[in-house]
DNA sequence: AGCGAAAATAAGTTTAGACATAGAGATGAA
DNA sequence: TTCATCTCTATGTCTAAACTTATTTTCGCT
């Protein structure tokens, strides 16, 4: 069953993505130029640019002006992760979605806080932690500080009613964003959180969000044992 | 100090990106067409085309036939992890890298991995153990599992001498790649190869790669306590 | 040989125009 | 009403041609 290819630049890459695996063109080989394989795809320029700036963006070539495109030697590689909202992710394994707001209230900013979010340490911020559950099994531990001064009207909100994440990724779109995977060990409350044992093994995300005012908010995601987060193919 | 903007798709996509900041363009609203856009910004259509896909890419707009473009309501943000050479990494964050290949045989290949490979339970891969160092000090553990009918000639390497990561990246390319990333507690030999103390929370990286032949690798990287993996901005 | 200026080249970008196609909305039949 | 079909529109894609720009190569001068 050969997949029909959605469309001519779609075509060529995977031609040259072939190519490439198939090694008829080895790591370090310069690939005949745009104009050639316009000529033998018997498309326009265009086309083919456009087919090799995607295998460029993979990272599979490398492309300078003069000097032609050649076939990255060390592929370092990309993969693009998707970071789910966890009521989709969630409701998407077949479970319900619950979430339950253990803390709210405004805090002063610890220093690594601070440091992270570019603020001055001390500063008032609002202060959440949620469990978040899915069939009433904790999910995910959330701690979350959020900057009432680029994202106006966070205090007034009741984030038991709605979800703090949802709530700011449709109020406040983000223009950059700071993110790191790590592993912890469970401390006490991330235990008692999750129900597990203390120095059970956590992936943590921690991610910070900025807009033109400042940072918006940063949380860390502690996500139960186990839990693997899967890259999109 | 205001940026240049490197094409006019660029500056196009910045300024659609303010507005969605900005909220003049709220969540869930429809944006003029790429025609009218063209006539705004005094552009060809297909420039407009080309700064719209970007934003759609990117998540921040969703865009349909005849229903036209809008901006994303639930925006689930996309990010590009670029997973290093181990190498690389090291070296650049000004260490010197060794490895060491603690183990080097053709062994039966285990359920689990199998499982991941499309391959049968019991097939006679090639199974490396390695560590990697950054200043004599344990970086990563590497446990690999090649598959030498996908990647003929790997029986012969020492790969003592070769990193097998860098053999097979610039010997086989892969057309697919499964990851997922998650947090291990150490066991008694990640523990001794890492140096570090057994149930340490460790960051893991667990990817197999395919190319048309079928499965070439599958490697389980835990990485040392505190590592931190960044996401690209 | 060494050096700097000039030429050449391959990719990068844009444009106007054309046609393709998904899919929302209108229309009409049952 | 409900369902199937038609129509129309906004995006998707491609083309040929032109211009821009980073870089390499060449060439001429010292």
């Amino acid at each position: 069953m050969i997949e029909k290819p959605a469309s001519k630049a779609q075509a060529i890459t995977s031609e040259v993505r072939r190519r490439i695996v198939d090694r008829e063109w080895r790591q370090g080989d310069r690939i005949p130029d745009e104009a050639e394989l316009a000529v033998e795809f018997g498309v326009a320029r265009a086309t083919v640019n456009k087919a090799l700036q995607l295998l460029a963006e993979e990272g599979l070539l490398d492309r300078k002006r003069r000097a032609g495109t050649h076939v990255t030697v060390n592929p370092a590689r990309k993969t693009t992760l998707t970071i789910p909202i966890v009521r989709e992710q969630v409701e998407g394994a077949g479970m319900e979605y619950s979430h339950r707001v253990v803390a709210q209230k405004l805090s002063p900013l610890p220093a690594d806080i601070a440091a992270r979010m570019a603020l001055t340490e001390g500063a008032a911020l609002i202060h959440l932690r949620t469990v978040h559950y899915g069939d009433s099994r904790p999910f995910q531990v959330e701690d979350r500080w959020i900057n009432p001064e680029a994202a106006p009207g966070a205090e007034l909100i009741d984030f038991q009613r709605i979800n703090a994440n949802e709530w700011l990724v449709r109020n406040f779109p983000w223009l950059r964003n700071d993110m790191a995977f790590s592993a912890e060990n469970a401390n006490a409350r991330d235990a008692r959180l999750l129900e597990t044992r203390q120095g059970a093994a956590l992936l943590v995300l921690q991610r910070t969000t900025f807009n033109d005012l400042g940072a918006i908010t940063s949380v860390r995601l502690a996500f139960h044992p186990g839990y693997q987060m899967l890259a999109t193919p």
